[in-house]
RNA sequence: GGGGGUUUAGCUCAGCUGGUUCAGAGCAUCUGCCUUACAAGCAGAGGGUCGGCGGUUCGAACCCGUCAACCCCCA
C-alpha cells in the first residue's frame, strides 16, 4: 500500500482522540499507583481558546502524558471559571444588543439569562482543549459556580468570619464606574497618560487679595476638597498654617493644614485634600479628621455637591470646570504631565477611588504559612527568580476585598434585620439565619424582615479553593479522592495570577487542608506576537489557535509552540515556529516511511550495521538521560529540543543513513527488529510533545494486541551509558564530514566513490571503520605509514587523513588551506605556552588545569608538525 | 517612587561551583545537490571584542563596582 508523502494530521488526530476517550484512558481513580494530579487553571467559562491558553495547556498536557507513561496514576482535572465581573458584562452588552437594560430585570431574571449565555458559549473552550489533544479526566469536568462548589465557597466564608477572617467596613475602595461595582487592588492596571496639571488658587481668608494656589490633575474634584495641606518646614508657607481659605467657585471656607506627607518640590508645594476622592488625601483625612464630601454618584457622574454640575459625567465636568475656573480668574495657568492612572482590568473603565462599605478578608495572618512555604522550598518555584516577587508581596499584603456589587457570582451569606449596618447574621441558609438573628437581636425575626446582601463574592474566592473543591475536599472532608489526589503535583499558570491565585490558593490550602495545594509552580511566559506586543483580542495580533491547528496540525502546534520557550520567558511567537513543529511531524512519518519499505530477508547483518546499532543504542541511553533531566528540571523546551535532535540527527540523519540497505536491497533481520524497537522507543519520547504522530505511528509500526497503546505505554528506561562507541562515532563523524567537505569543494558527487588512507598504524584498525566506508561511499580504506602524494589531507584528532585527488587539482587552494590552519594553530600554542611559562598560573592553577595545558601544548606541537609536513610535500 | 529581572550570532535562547566546548543550540542566511524516506528534504559553510567602562584574579560571558538600555510587578 502506498504511504502519502507527507504527514496528513487531521484524520489521525479525530481517530486517536475518540479512540483514547473510548478506552477511558484519561479517566483517572483513586488506586495503589503514585498519583500524578494537575488542576487546570480554568478559563472563563464564556471565553475562547487564545494563544495564551495554548501555551499553558500544552505544557500541562505533555506533563500529564510523561507522568501517565511513567506509570503514575495521572489526572488531569479541567474546569472552567465563572468569572464574575467578565462574564456578567458580557450578558449585560449582550442583552444591550436585544434592547434589555440591565436594571429593568430583577436579580432572578438576570441570572437566568446569564445562565442561558452560559450554556451556550460554556465549555467551548473545552471542545477547543480537545482539539490540542489535552488528555483532561473529562468526567471531572468542574465549574466553580456547581452546586457543591459554591457550598465550598459558601462555607470558607462562614467560617472565615467565624474566625474573625472576614469582616465589613467603609474603606476606599477601587470603584468601577462603568461595571458599577469595587475591585481588587490587583484587578486594577495603572497606565501612564497625558494628562494635564491645574494651577487653581484660592483666597485666604482674612486677607485682602491674598492667594494660595494648588496643583491639581484633578479639578473636578475641588467641590469636594475639605483642607489644603502643605509641608510643616515648608517656609514658602508657613504663616498660613492655621489660616483657612475659600474653596472656589463655591466659597466654602476650609483650613489650611501641615504634613510632611506633601511633597514640597511637586507642583506649588501646596496639595488639595479630597478625602472621599483619593487614597492618601483619605489617610490624611483620617488622621487631621477632616469630613469626607462625596461628589460623585457610582456611575461616575456629580451628585448634588456637585451644585450646578450635578448629573454630569466627571470628564465632562473637568473640561467645563476649567473654562469656569478660567473665566472667573482662578485658574492660574496649565501644564502637561504624564501620570499613572488606574483602569478597570474588566472594563477598562477609569477607576474612582471611592469610599464605600465592603466585605474584606484579613490578610496577615492567614499569609504566613503560605509565604513561609514557598520560600523554605516545600513550594517551587520554577523558574525561582519568582519567589523574591512573590516574597515582596506576601510581606506586603493587604486586606482584600471580596465584594463585588455584581449578580453573577456567589452571593454573600449575610443576612440584614433592620437598617443598621450592624444588624446582620452570617448564615448558610435563610432557616439558619433566621434563627441567628432572632437570637442576636432578641426577639423573633420574621422572613419578610430578613434581606440579604446584594453582593457577590470575588471571582478569586471560589478560584482558590480550586485544587481542593474539584475533589469536593471542604463539603466531604477525608473523602477518599481528595485524600488520594491532594496536594497536586504541578500548577502551570502565568505570572501575572501569582497574587490572584497562586498566592491566595496557597493561603487556603494551609488553611483547610492544613497542606500545601501543590508542590510546584511553572510559571509561563506571555505569548507576544513578533513586534514584541502582547497578543491580545483589541490589536487583532493574535492567531486563533484552530486555525493554526488547521493548518500544521496539532502535534505541529505543539510543538512550535514549545519549541523556545523556557520557563518565566516570554514566548515571541511566530507562526513559522508551528511550520518546524509540522516539518518535524513530517519527519518521522517519513522515517516510518523508509523503515516500512525495507523488505527483510534471511542474510548476514552487515557490520556497518552491527556497529550502528551499538552506538544508538548508547546514543538514545545518554539522551534519555538529557531528557529526563531536562523535565525533572522543568525545562520543557530544552527536553523538546533533545528529543528533537535525536530524532532528527541521531536517528534519522545518522542511524537509519547507517543502516539503510541499498536501493531495492533486501535488509537483515536482526537490523530490521533492532530497528523497529528504536523507532518504537523514539515514539515514546516523542509522544508527550505530538501524541497524535506518536500513536499513529506506533500502531503502524507493528500488530499490535488490544490495551497496547502509546499513550498507556511505559517510557523508556534509562540505561547505562557506554562511552567507547560514542567517542568512536563522534571521531569517525569528524572523519566523515572532512571527506564531505572535500566532496563538496573540489565538486565530487556523492555517488563517486572516494579511497581514504590513514596514516596510523594497522593495528588502530576499527569494526567501525565500516561505518566511514558505508557513509563516506569509499572504495578503499586503507592504512598507510607513509604520507599520500597528490591528495587531499586533513587532521582528525592528530591522525592524518589522505583523499587523492581525482581528476581536478586545485594545489593552491590546498596550500592556502594549510596555511591558514597552521597559522592558526601557532597562535594557539603561543597562548598556551604563554600559560605554562606564567610563574603564577603554575603555581595557582590545580593541578588538572596545568596537565590539561601540557596537552594542549602537545596537541598542538603534533598538529604543526604534520601540517609542515604537509605544505612541503605540496 | 519601591521591588525584581534582562542584556551572549540576524532572531529566540543554553552556557552548572570562574580554568577545552580556541563561546554552544534551534531557526534564519549563504553555497551545492530533485543522492527513490522526506525540497516540509540532504550535505557543507559563514556569522559573536558575551551592552559600555573600571576592578578582583595566574585566568572573567560567569565575581564586584559603575553607567546605559529594555522588561515585569507593586504604589
Amino acid at each position: 500500500m502506498e504511504i502519502a508523502k507527507t504527514y496528513e494530521p487531521q484524520l489521525a488526530q479525530e481517530k486517536w482522540y475518540q479512540y483514547w476517550l473510548d478506552k477511558g484512558y484519561f479517566h483517572s481513580t483513586p488506586d495503589h499507583r503514585e498519583p500524578y494530579t494537575i488542576v487546570i487553571p480554568p478559563p472563563n467559562v464564556t471565553g475562547v481558546l487564545h494563544m495564551g491558553h495554548m501555551l499553558n495547556n500544552t505544557i500541562q498536557d505533555v506533563l500529564v502524558r510523561r507522568a501517565r507513561m511513567l506509570g503514575k496514576n495521572a489526572c488531569w482535572v479541567p474546569g472552567t471559571d465563572h468569572a464574575s465581573i467578565a462574564t456578567e458584562a458580557k450578558v449585560v452588552q449582550k442583552l444591550k444588543a436585544e434592547g434589555i437594560s440591565k436594571s429593568d430585570l430583577t436579580r432572578d431574571e438576570f441570572l437566568a439569562h446569564a445562565f442561558q449565555w452560559k450554556e451556550k458559549h460554556g465549555g467551548i473552550i473545552l471542545e477547543q482543549l480537545k482539539r490540542l489533544g489535552a488528555s483532561c479526566d473529562w468526567e471531572r469536568t468542574h465549574f466553580t459556580m456547581d452546586p457543591e462548589y459554591s457550598q465550598s465557597v459558601i462555607n470558607v466564608f462562614i467560617d472565615l468570619f467565624q474566625k474573625g477572617k472576614i469582616y465589613r467596613g467603609v474603606r476606599m475602595v477601587n470603584w468601577d464606574p462603568e461595571a458599577l461595582t469595587a475591585l481588587s487592588d490587583e484587578e486594577v492596571n495603572y497606565k501612564e497618560v497625558n494628562s494635564k496639571l491645574f494651577y487653581v488658587r484660592y483666597q485666604v481668608v482674612g486677607e485682602s487679595d491674598q492667594w494660595l494656589t494648588i496643583a491639581t490633575t484633578r479639578p473636578e474634584t475641588i467641590l469636594g476638597d475639605t483642607a489644603i495641606c502643605v509641608h510643616p518646614e515648608d517656609e514658602r508657607y508657613q504663616k498660613l498654617i492655621g489660616k483657612t481659605v475659600m474653596v472656589p467657585l463655591i466659597n466654602r471656607e476650609i483650613p489650611v493644614i501641615a504634613d510632611t506627607y506633601v511633597d514640597k518640590d511637586f507642583g506649588t508645594g501646596c496639595l488639595k485634600v479630597t478625602p472621599a476622592h483619593d487614597p492618601n488625601d483619605y489617610e490624611l483625612g483620617q488622621k487631621h479628621n477632616l469630613p469626607s464630601i462625596d461628589l460623585f454618584n457610582d456611575n461616575g457622574t456629580l451628585n448634588a455637591h456637585g451644585v450646578h454640575y450635578q448629573g454630569k459625567d466627571r470628564f465632562e465636568v473637568r473640561r467645563e470646570i476649567e473654562k469656569e475656573l478660567h473665566d472667573k480668574g482662578f485658574l492660574v495657568k496649565t501644564e502637561d504631565i504624564i501620570n499613572k492612572v488606574g483602569f478597570s482590568e474588566r472594563t477598562n473603565a477609569v477607576i474612582e477611588p471611592k469610599l464605600s462599605l465592603q466585605w474584606f478578608v484579613s490578610m496577615k495572618e492567614l499569609a504566613a504559612p503560605a509565604l513561609e512555604n514557598v520560600m523554605n522550598g516545600n513550594i517551587q518555584f520554577h523558574p525561582d527568580k519568582f519567589k523574591n516577587t512573590y516574597r515582596h508581596w506576601m510581606e506586603n499584603v493587604k486586606d482584600w476585598c471580596i465584594s463585588r456589587q455584581l449578580w453573577w457570582g456567589h452571593r454573600i451569606p449575610a443576612w440584614y434585620y433592620s437598617d443598621r449596618p450592624a444588624d446582620y447574621v452570617v448564615a448558610k441558609t435563610q432557616e439558619e439565619a433566621l434563627v441567628l438573628a432572632s437570637e442576636k437581636a432578641g426577639r423573633a425575626i420574621s422572613a419578610s424582615e430578613l434581606r440579604q446582601d446584594e453582593d457577590v463574592l470575588d471571582t478569586w474566592f471560589s478560584s482558590w479553593l480550586w485544587p481542593i473543591s474539584v475533589f469536593n475536599g471542604l463539603t466531604q472532608p477525608n473523602n477518599p479522592e481528595i485524600n488520594y489526589y491532594y496536594p497536586t503535583n504541578d500548577l502551570v499558570t502565568a505570572p501575572e495570577i501569582m497574587f490572584f491565585w497562586v498566592a491566595r490558593m496557597a493561603i487556603a490550602g494551609y488553611e483547610y487542608m492544613g497542606q500545601q495545594p501543590f508542590k510546584n509552580v511553572y510559571y509561563t511566559g506571555i505569548v507576544r506576537d513578533k513586534l514584541g506586543r502582547k497578543m491580545s483580542k483589541s490589536l487583532g495580533n493574535s492567531p486563533d489557535p484552530i486555525d493554526l491547528i488547521n493548518q500544521y496540525g496539532a502535534d505541529g502546534v505543539r510543538v512550535g509552540i514549545l519549541i523556545s520557550s523556557p520557563a518565566g520567558n516570554d514566548l515571541p511567537f511566530d507562526s513559522s515556529q508551528c511550520e518546524q513543529g509540522r516539518n518535524f511531524t513530517n519527519k518521522i512519518w517519513n522515517a516510518y516511511r523508509l523503515v516500512s519499505s525495507w523488505e527483510v530477508r534471511e542474510i548476514e547483518q552487515p557490520l556497518s550495521s552491527k556497529v550502528a546499532i551499538e552506538w544508538f543504542e548508547n546514543r538514545f541511553a545518554q539522551v534519555l538521560n538529557e531528557i529526563n533531566d531536562n523535565f525533572d528540571k522543568f525545562r520543557i523546551s530544552d527536553a523538546l529540543m533533545s528529543t528533537y535532535k535525536l530524532v532528527w540527527d541521531d536517528f534519522c540523519s545518522w542511524y537509519l543513513e547507517m543502516i539503510k540497505p541499498g536501493y531495492q536491497q533486501p535488509i537483515d533481520r536482526a537490523t530490521l527488529e533492532q530497528t523497529l524497537d528504536f523507532f518504537e522507543r523514539i515514539l515514546k519520547i516523542m509522544h508527550p510533545f505530538t501524541p497524535f504522530v506518536a500513536e499513529e505511528l506506533y500502531h503502524a509500526l507493528r500488530e499490535r494486541p488490544a490495551g497496547d497503546d502509546i499513550v498507556i505505554a511505559q517510557w523508556p528506561v534509562s540505561q547505562k551509558v557506554d562511552a567507547a562507541p560514542l567517542q568512536q562515532f563522534a571521531f569517525n563523524e569528524k572523519v566523515i564530514t572532512q571527506i564531505r567537505n572535500i566532496r563538496k569543494q573540489n565538486n565530487i558527487a556523492t555517488k563517486i566513490k572516494l579511497e581514504l588512507f590513514i596514516k596510523a598504524d594497522a593495528s588502530r584498525a576499527h569494526a567501525a571503520d565500516s561505518i566511514l566506508i558505508k557513509m563516506g561511499n569509499l572504495s578503499l580504506l586503507q592504512y598507510v605509514e607513509e604520507k599520500v602524494a597528490q591528495a587531499n589531507s586533513f587532521i582528525v584528532d592528530g591522525i592524518e587523513f589522505f583523499v587523492p585527488f581525482g581528476e581536478q587539482i586545485d594545489l593552491e587552494a590546498e596550500k592556502k588551506k594549510i596555511e591558514e590552519e597552521l597559522h592558526y594553530t601557532k597562535g594557539f600554542l603561543k597562548s598556551v605556552q604563554s600559560k605554562l611559562q606564567n610563574e603564577k598560573f603554575m603555581a595557582g592553577a590545580p593541578d588538572a588545569v596545568v596537565a590539561n595545558e601540557r596537552n594542549k601544548e602537545a596537541d598542538a606541537l603534533n598538529k604543526i608538525a604534520i601540517l609542515e609536513d604537509k605544505l612541503k610535500s605540496l
